[in-house]
DNA sequence: TAGATTGTTAATCGATTAACAATC
DNA sequence: TAGATTGTTAATCGATTAACAATC
């Protein structure tokens, strides 16, 4: 009896897809706090800020959740993506690092509303052991292991300079927990079967400034031209 | 004389290229730091987080900047990457939304140190208005679009509830900022040529909390196939 | 039945990767 | 020259999109 031979059929979702699923669940919410009962694909596709063919795909590798010529049922779907991401269960998370970002982040109302249940606050300054944020005291660093062992912590989030990323990423391999959130400017090694992500704010402003910097060479270059045209115009009479 | 007659050649650099420059950026800042004059792909690479061969595939939409045999000058690459992202000149920012996650954007270094420059800090509640954050004064949201034209600000960033975000998008538009980054767990609409990028805590760890899910399955099934071949062996006693 | 809308197919597009010729 | 490493090619992979048959 092998693993591939258990009963239950492993459906693989792309990652983009995955990415999007938690987008289409937000969408189905704002729906029906709205009331709206029913949607189609379009409807449901705007809401998220994606075209339709995309959704209908996307949908596509959850399994058939609509009804042809109708539309979706917004609380049956959105339960239905909810259960495959995993967002029915509760999952208890850690948050190391608490400056001004773990604040923030240990403020953030949309982690609880969504299941999340920050358990800990941990930060390696003694002066901070003193602080409650958001209910939560925050502990030395050094009971990351106990914290995270008791309450079965699967996700930590880091919330520190960069030069102390990658030992917080360590320390928490090593107390068990395989999802990392990682708000450190700074590339962390994990081993196999631990994932991380990565938010780091100044490269997304550094991918709007290329943006930016293209459309002001693009304007500069079409006014150039435009002098040109003006230039060849006057040129023309003298 | 059209736009496309220009002399300049318009490399067109992939979207997915253009995210990672940030990201080669950092590295070789770190490794200049760390007084290293030269270094090769591989090592660059492994600094990243990335192959050698993406690497070396991105850095070629951006030139010939290597020797090969030898590898790359450091500082010369740093500084042809800075100059391909733009982050050589100053970039003014706004940050609307004084909150939690407001606050420590004001306060954050890694802005600063990479051109970018918080030039005003708006917020709609006059309660805020006679705070000083990270030595910037908060100010009415309705001056928005006198402090914007006052010092060119193009790069716009959103801190608000989702409830205020698509109000204040398009206050930012009128205002002549055409890059927005969206912390607002809200899908905004903005005309063509304003680029928005969306940075959305509780969706990463959703896709986390997704992934993790999986593994979970993944352990629980193969645990009860073990059993299954367990009880198949105890059954073959019976 | 007629109209509407899903779920799927197939084509296209873009990103990644390995391999290696070019060249220091 | 021999060894090292880049820059590029070509193959592969994954994501997006349009179109439409299935079906309510």
């Amino acid at each position: 009896m092998t693993a591939r031979s258990s009963s239950e059929t492993t459906r693989v979702i792309p990652e983009a897809t995955v990415a999007r699923l938690p987008v289409y669940l937000r969408a189905l919410t704002a729906l029906a706090d709205a009331g709206i009962r029913t949607c189609s694909s379009e409807d449901l596709a705007t809401a998220a800020g994606v075209n339709s063919a995309k959704l209908r795909k996307d949908l596509s590798y959850l399994g058939s959740y609509g009804t042809r010529g109708v539309g979706y049922d917004v609380d049956y779907l959105r339960y239905q993506i909810a259960r495959e991401i995993g967002v029915t269960q509760d999952w208890p998370v850690v948050i190391v690092g608490i400056g001004n970002l773990g604040h923030a982040l240990a403020n953030y109302s949309g982690f609880r509303s969504r299941g999340f249940r920050v358990v800990a606050l941990l930060d390696a300054d003694p002066e901070r052991h003193e602080e409650i944020v958001a209910g939560v005291p925050v502990r030395p660093f050094a009971d990351l292991e106990a914290i995270a062992r008791e309450h079965a912590v699967a996700i930590g989030v880091i919330a520190t300079p960069a030069g102390s990323a990658q030992d917080v990423a360590d320390q928490m391999v090593a107390a068990g927990i395989t999802s990392i959130l990682n708000f450190a400017p700074a590339v962390i090694s994990v081993p196999d079967g631990v994932d991380v992500r990565k938010v780091d704010l100044s490269i997304e402003l550094q991918i709007l400034a290329y943006h930016e910097q293209r459309k002001a060479h693009e304007h500069a270059r079409v006014d150039a031209d435009d002098h040109g045209a003006a230039a060849l115009a006057v040129g023309g009479d003298a």
